[in-house]
DNA sequence: CTTTGCACCTGTTGGC
DNA sequence: TGCCAACAGGTGCAAA
């Protein structure tokens, strides 16, 4: 589920039941994520106070004091608020327990996942430090994607979701993004032009501020405890719709490969 | 520096 | 039904 409209709609959610709380303690189920959970976690996060929950990229940060719980929920991974006495089942990796009872527990089958520790500045993390601008910061703009795609032979949709270009921007939202824009995924990034550049820009904030604006509703008891991770129906214009008609012009979707990921693309609206 | 392919995992789906 | 291959929303890293 997680790309960065679901990590924001789960802080978003999360972040009236954690802000301001005390941290009881810490459990470490089990430990096998794309990075071991630190053993010394539950000793560092006892007694902490929650200052504030932060995403960058798709990290989502729980600062407490002087650092940062930092969680990645890679391709499977689910954050849930739920009473501090649920007993914890398969794939369940991690326990955050707050001194009024409840919890936020994550599950995670696939485990690549991570959950982190940063003293300090979390923004020093070594997988923070060096990503790209958010999407929806002033320094993501056509300017700025002009000039970083200038040397790159790469194709545009490649370059998009590499995170040191602008961070966050997943496989879905790339295809869709690129679709708003009327831009092929295949298209090379140099080959844009500064007009282009603009589209594409806009295309992408409007395509994740649309997600995060559905995810809201569709993810609210995802987080919430009842367990049910809940079929989000995402309407999708490209994603998943190859051989089926365009929604905008009835062209059949076309879906091809890329770093071996799949991209679809309409043919016809999005023409170079 | 950029680009590419691999690696890490489990669960689901579709073809035979 | 069962079996097996292919594929899935991520992304750091080594190697070219």
């Amino acid at each position: 589920m997680p790309e960065l409209p679901e990590v924001e709609t789960i802080l978003r959610s999360l972040e009236p039941h954690l802000s301001g709380q005390k941290i009881k303690s810490a459990v470490i189920h089990n430990p096998r994520l794309r990075w071991p959970i630190p053993a010394n976690l539950p000793a560092i996060l006892a007694g902490r106070t929650i200052r504030a929950l932060r995403r960058r990229s798709k990290y989502l940060l729980i600062e407490c004091g002087n650092g940062t719980l930092i969680f990645h929920l890679g391709m499977s991974g689910s954050l849930r608020y739920l009473h501090g006495d649920a007993p914890a089942e398969k794939h369940d990796h991690f326990d955050l327990l707050l001194a009024n009872g409840m919890m936020v527990r994550l599950h995670d089958p696939r485990r690549f996942g991570a959950v982190l520790w940063q003293p300090g500045n979390a923004a020093l993390h070594p997988l923070l430090e060096k990503l790209g601008p958010e999407p929806f910061a002033e320094e993501f703009n056509a300017d700025y994607l002009y000039r970083v795609t200038r040397k790159r032979s790469t194709a545009i949709k490649q370059a998009i979701m590499d995170s040191h270009v602008v961070a966050g921007i997943g496989n879905i939202y790339a295809n869709e993004a690129l679709f708003h824009a009327g831009i092929r995924p295949q298209q090379p990034a140099q080959r844009l032009s500064l007009f282009r550049c603009t589209r594409l820009v806009l295309a992408i904030r409007k395509t994740l501020t649309e997600a995060i604006a559905q995810g809201g509703s569709s993810l609210r008891d995802f987080v919430d405890s009842s367990g049910n991770p809940g079929h989000f129906q995402q309407y999708h214009w490209v994603y998943a719709r190859a051989d089926q008609p365009c929604r905008a012009c009835g062209a059949i979707i076309k879906q091809l490969r890329q770093g071996q990921r799949s991209s679809f693309f309409c043919p016809s609206c999005q023409n170079r």
